[in-house]
DNA sequence: ATTAAAAATAACACTAGTGTTACTTATTAG
DNA sequence: CTAATAAGTAACACTAGTGTTATTTTTAAT
């Protein structure tokens, strides 16, 4: 029995990610969230702590779901898939790669934040051995330079979401084109 | 007359340098700050209306002598020299580049602070006037490649500046990879 | 020494966000 | 139809940052 909750979980999740995409974490505050679920603030504090409980929550939550895509990376047997595979998962969903970023402000303020900035830390040592191995097979194939530092490579690879596009470029040429340049640059071949 | 400063322009900008770094726009304080020049909130205030006015001061200062370094791309007389004259200027000062992307969060909040941001975006524009003679002067001479979509050029140099360096790859061969990278990518020829 | 001016500050009122408590509303099993 | 309970909220006390005013301190010219 008890009445029905106002908003699902799903609802709450896309409102957590659209003010943090808008607002940045310092910019994130219960009242904005409250407004955009049309309830309480008092009601959010039924079930989270405080907003660094939330946020941490949701990004263990997104950081799983990537993680399971990303899994499929093996399904490709290439390098050259493999490549093309990470660029287009990493694109179909570039915002959470920016609230990715936004891990490392959060402050421990409970011990479920402590676990889940731990989980969070787990889940991207997972990652990043993934990419590792994505990487290694790359190198060994000698079809990714062997000199360039690896974590520059994947550095640079997931930085590209963030590049501003300001002038409207569709998004298809632009991604084309950023996979072309990750590929063999901006300068021509003579 | 009257009693001496104490703190002058320099360690104010510094100060503010500092903070901006460490804590973003929104985590930047008066507060903050006047605990690091060691005076009082209120002295601030004598100077500045308001944190808006402070932050878009030091950025139009920042971006000046930015600007002024770029105008000497025009020493250089071929465009594989520009390119690195390019790299070398936006990698000397990395941390202003950061600061830099903070300018569209700060609110219009007084007169003063709407003429800052004008002269910011006058800024911007003889920045990006520069940035598109070096970009054009690639394409004709057949350097870079030409299908690529101009801002995208410019968008990925800067944005290199902020791929995180975690594993402390040594500053000399970190820059060299991301050169090496940006003329010709990342993968081998074959 | 006195005084005018520049610089600095303490202290106040105000605002926005936080976290908690006591209470109300909606739902359904019996 | 009523009792149990899950869900929701209003209202309070608290904190951190803002912006202003009235006052004090330092300096140097007279």
């Amino acid at each position: 029995m008890g009445r029905d909750k106002k908003f699902t979980e799903q609802d709450l999740y896309a409102a957590t990610k659209k003010i943090l995409v808008k607002n940045g974490y310092q910019g994130f505050t219960f009242s904005l969230l409250a407004k955009e679920l049309q309830v309480s603030r008092a009601t959010l504090y039924k079930y989270y702590d405080n907003k660094d409980e939330l946020i941490t929550n949701y990004m263990v939550f997104e950081m799983d779901s990537f993680l399971e895509k990303l899994k499929e990376i093996d399904n490709y047997q290439n390098f050259e898939q493999q490549f093309d595979f990470l660029i287009n998962i990493i694109f179909a969903d570039s915002e959470i790669h920016q609230i990715r970023s936004m891990a490392f402000e959060i402050p421990a303020t409970n011990e479920k934040v402590k676990e889940n900035n731990l989980k969070l830390k787990s889940q991207h040592k997972d990652m990043y051995e993934m990419l590792q191995k994505f990487v290694s097979l790359g190198k060994v194939n000698h079809q990714l330079k062997a000199d360039l530092p690896d974590p520059l490579i994947l550095g640079l690879i997931f930085q590209t979401v963030d590049i501003p596009n300001h002038f409207g470029v569709p998004q298809v040429e632009w991604i084309a084109s950023i996979k072309e340049i990750i590929r063999h640059g901006m300068f021509t071949k003579d």
